[in-house]
DNA sequence: CTGACCTAGTCAACAAGTTGAGTATGTGAG
DNA sequence: CTCACATACTCAACTTGTTGACTAGGTCAG
């Protein structure tokens, strides 16, 4: 149920095809929800079906018809009945935790491959995360920003995002440590 | 498929039955992957049933009886294998930051109240995270324990849990000054 | 002029996670 | 003596999320 929230929330900024919506997820949303394209079409399919937004087919030049999705009063009147309720927690959830986990009775080697593709992974993430952090500031001040932004939830998930991957950036550094040291003792024990 | 691998990971410490894991797993494992009873009882039934753990039935005075599990051999091979996989990388998946994207548009007070609850939520998490590396460091330094502990995974996905917490606890303070500050000048524009 | 990649989707099948209720016994507080 | 709470589960229905394959046109490099 929240995949739609997401998406309303999403079109705040105005309306976005589905394609647009996969690909600027990943932008403004993927910092804390992530789906497939096939997610989105089919939610989209059902939100339209519930009044939650309209469709409207834009013909293109040179590219194929796209649906271009705007937000109805409905969705705005259940979005921000959504903001109104209360929240779970949720937890981390990731497969390489488990792998660390399990790495002492596992493939170590093949575990410190992975924190190492993920550190490079997360790495990439600051980056973009920083550069859309930029982008939004606008040369602004962090401060200024905020006394004169329309809006500031974007900027403020955003920052979420950003430190969750410097978190694990640190953590996939110091873990590597661990095990590279953890590794040479196992490897020749006094 | 993964909740299966963090269950045998679980089970790397000894044998357990359903409820201790369902108990357990909130302070093991919960860190980074949190299920209801209903999925783990389903899950071990299915495990036992591919040959992964075995069931043995401990009679109980003045308790019902329970089901203890083990890794089978077969179990731990999978886990080994599991761990020289590649594993995707996850986003956050919360709610919240959902809500708070919404901010602008929603019910900004309400919102506020969800991150206070959230702050104090994640502030639990950590002394209960921190009790617990207390306990498994046990009076030794973290140098010490890491060079004499029989298996430091579950020591790293601590500390990935610890910060995740310390670091919502931070954002949460964050983001409530923010949506403060533009209340106010919501509230009383110049 | 061909083959790879981009736009803009759709369909079907399945796996995983969530919700809500129900069973049965024992312990301890008031 | 009763009621809440802990142990130790089970069942069914439902909602979400994942995977893989497929359509169909346009662009651009070699």
């Amino acid at each position: 149920m929240s995949l739609r929230n997401a998406v309303m929330a999403a079109l705040l900024d105005g309306g976005a095809s589905g394609y647009d919506l996969a690909k600027t997820f990943d932008a403004a949303v993927a910092n804390f929800w992530i789906c497939t394209p096939q997610q989105l079409y089919r939610e989209l399919d059902r939100m339209e079906a519930d009044g939650l937004i309209t469709a409207r087919t834009v013909e293109q030049q040179r590219r194929p018809n796209k649906r271009l999705f705007t937000l109805t009063a409905k969705g705005a009147e259940e979005l921000t009945a959504f903001t109104a309720q209360q929240h779970k927690p949720t937890a981390i959830r990731d497969e390489l935790l488990v792998a660390v986990l399990a790495a002492d009775h596992g493939d170590l080697e093949a575990v410190k491959a992975s924190i190492r593709e993920r550190r490079q992974w997360a790495e990439a993430k600051v980056e973009r995360y920083e550069r859309l952090r930029a982008k939004l500031l606008d040369g602004r001040t962090e401060d200024d920003f905020l006394a004169t932004a329309e809006r500031v939830g974007p900027y403020l998930t955003l920052l979420r995002g950003l430190s969750f991957e410097r978190d694990n950036v640190r953590w996939c550094a110091k873990s590597l440590t661990v095990l590279e040291r953890r590794g040479a003792r196992l490897d020749a024990p006094t």
